[in-house]
DNA sequence: AGAACTTTTGCAAACGTTTGAAACAGCCCA
DNA sequence: TGGGCTGTTTCAAACGTTTGCAAAAGTTCT
């Protein structure tokens, strides 16, 4: 018996008095193996309490079994339920997840992706951090050939599959609905501009105003970087201070949205009465404030879990679907907070 | 130059007809190179972008430099947080995290266990779930030598250090609040008892009420296993029908308590007027909420802090702390849906 | 009894890296 | 000219597995 450590092939064969070959094949269900070596190898094996090194196993086959994630914050719930998505996609076909956080840091989603690299991981799925411009440490890798799938976050210029929620048509919705709602003056409090999801946003709410021949006026929409309550309370309150007339919100999301909501009550107004609210996200606590706070809500588990398929699928069949771009269907969840008038709800 | 994948000691190698041995040690700046060799070396280096292989020095080293952890689920905030804290701790240190979740089942908790240790990490973060009774699948674990550090979740009989928070002084205090607030008759909706961490906080609950020479009735303790809104609520409900006095509730964690809010509201009690509520966690919703839902928080991002600290300590100083149990402090967070009278806050 | 099989097993190399020990080259000095 | 240095480089083994090929053992047939 083994002073310590997990048990090997070797601890085995030596106890057997056999070669590390036989063993493996024993194990492995090769033809060729007499009954009794083979049942004597795995009742040892389990007795024992045999498992297979998968590092070895993983410097041989030069596959790892794993899959790198890049996140920007566990802590968002949104993250979080897409990790659990890919987490179980991933379980499914044997293979384990190995998770960094970039902080919304590019330095530091850099060092992640070189640790995810170093740690040989047969696929990566990043998110890319908010500060990420430019992209030189993500096109190295596609360059090694380690198969990488983008989400939520899409990123222009590199040739691999991605998957999103289709957020022009989930801010066109929303701002359709706050229409519905008979909001004229609608401001957004959009994301920070490099990122594809905020600028699609934007659109969707630049179309939905079109389309219903409304005005267009820049002054309405302001810029919220860091997706914080605070920054978009006082964002809210700048633009109530202004004097405008507004009559509904659109934040880029939840948070924002409550920062406008905040500023809204502390300001004597109400919601949605005077100035209807939707946020985009869906997150947990939106159904959970008083009023209830509408949004868009985003798969976030299915994205995980397409993300997932789609690098194993990469992983396998190496790169058949490069250009590929999931998009998956945003659901406008109506609460309290931009109910106002009786409309069918679509 | 290669054709694909990433660069090897032996590609360096090769170009530059040295053997392995000689590019290793250069690459370390190992004493007995000349410059000249070093510097060919770090720049083929450098331009072909070569990373060690983290795979093949786990093998050589008997060493991953990856810590597992095992969590119910990722999608509670709470988790998220601790998630959050062990990445940060571990990253500081080289180290690298691999998640698994149980979705509190035991037979996936143990496959998780399994795959982690095939996986041949360092150490094994473990936070056990809820259906975890039978420990020979952890028991195992550290036979084989592995660390092994246990957190939130307690476990009785093992030799393995942990961190956890007072679970009994956050009820203590959550129930003595509640007493301070005029509440006399005070439900406690409890976890499932074969977690300690649910047992403290009932008995946290019972020395308040004793300690106040308060009445004990076992018919106020429900036990809530799922921890679900809706198996609270359907608790609460039975409980305000059966007519009994009821003016408190203190809630195992916030879902719960957000249950017993919904099932009096419903009845058309009011909170914190009739019933004042207390819940556990202080999960992201509870400030939130109208009103505000107290709570008792409890610190996830140090406690996955700590639990990173004390598995690379049993990592590197193999088990000189075996028996420890950090014990970190929880945080009474009074908002509206217990603050009835002015009572000084503590 | 040996040829011609079949069945079962072992050898050795490979994956990428490190490292003790051995080998080589160059130089000085006697 | 070769003994003794020093400085630089290479060899080989090891970590745990798998696998093509060869070898040993066992069986059957003439």
């Amino acid at each position: 018996m083994k002073k310590s450590g997990q048990v090997t092939i070797k601890d085995i064969a030596k106890e057997l008095n056999i070669s590390c070959s036989t063993v493996s094949r024993a194990l492995k269900d090769f033809p060729g193996i007499s009954p009794a070596t083979k049942k004597a190898v795995t009742d040892l094996a389990k007795e024992y309490n045999y498992r297979p090194n998968a590092i070895a196993l993983s410097l041989r086959n030069q596959k790892t079994n794993v899959i790198g994630v890049v996140i920007p914050e566990t802590v968002h719930f949104f993250f979080s339920t897409v990790i659990s998505g890919i987490e179980d996609e991933a379980m499914k076909d044997g293979y384990n997840v190995m998770i960094c956080q970039s902080n919304e840091s590019y330095e530091r989603e850099a060092d992640c992706i070189d640790a995810l690299m170093s740690a040989r991981v047969d696929g990566l799925l990043v998110s890319i951090s908010r500060q990420t411009e430019d992209l030189a440490h993500l096109q190295k890798v596609v360059e090694e050939g380690t198969p990488m799938v983008f989400f939520d976050r899409l990123v222009q210029g590199m040739n691999a599959p991605s998957v999103i929620v289709d957020d022009y048509q989930g801010a066109y919705d929303a701002v359709e609905h706050l229409i519905q709602q008979e909001s004229s003056h609608i401001v957004h409090l959009s994301g920070p501009d490099n990122l594809i999801i905020s600028r699609k946003r934007k659109e969707g709410y630049l179309s939905a105003l079109e389309d219903h021949n409304m005005a267009i006026d820049e002054a309405y929409i302001v810029e919220c970087r860091n997706g914080t309550t605070e920054e978009a309370e006082k964002a809210m309150a700048d633009l109530l201070a202004s004097g405008k007339p507004i009559d509904g919100v659109f934040a880029n999301n939840d948070m924002a949205a409550l920062g406008a909501m905040k500023a809204i009550q502390r300001s004597g107004l109400k919601s949605p009465d005077d100035i209807a609210i939707i946020g985009f996200s869906n997150w947990q606590f939106s159904s959970l404030m008083n009023p209830g706070l509408s949004s868009v809500a985003q798969p976030g588990y299915e994205i995980g879990r397409e993300a997932a398929r789609l690098i194993l699928d990469e992983i396998n069949n190496e790169g058949k679907n490069k250009g590929h771009v999931s998009i998956l269907d945003t659901e406008l969840i109506i609460r309290e907070s931009s109910r106002r008038v009786d409309v069918p709800v679509v």
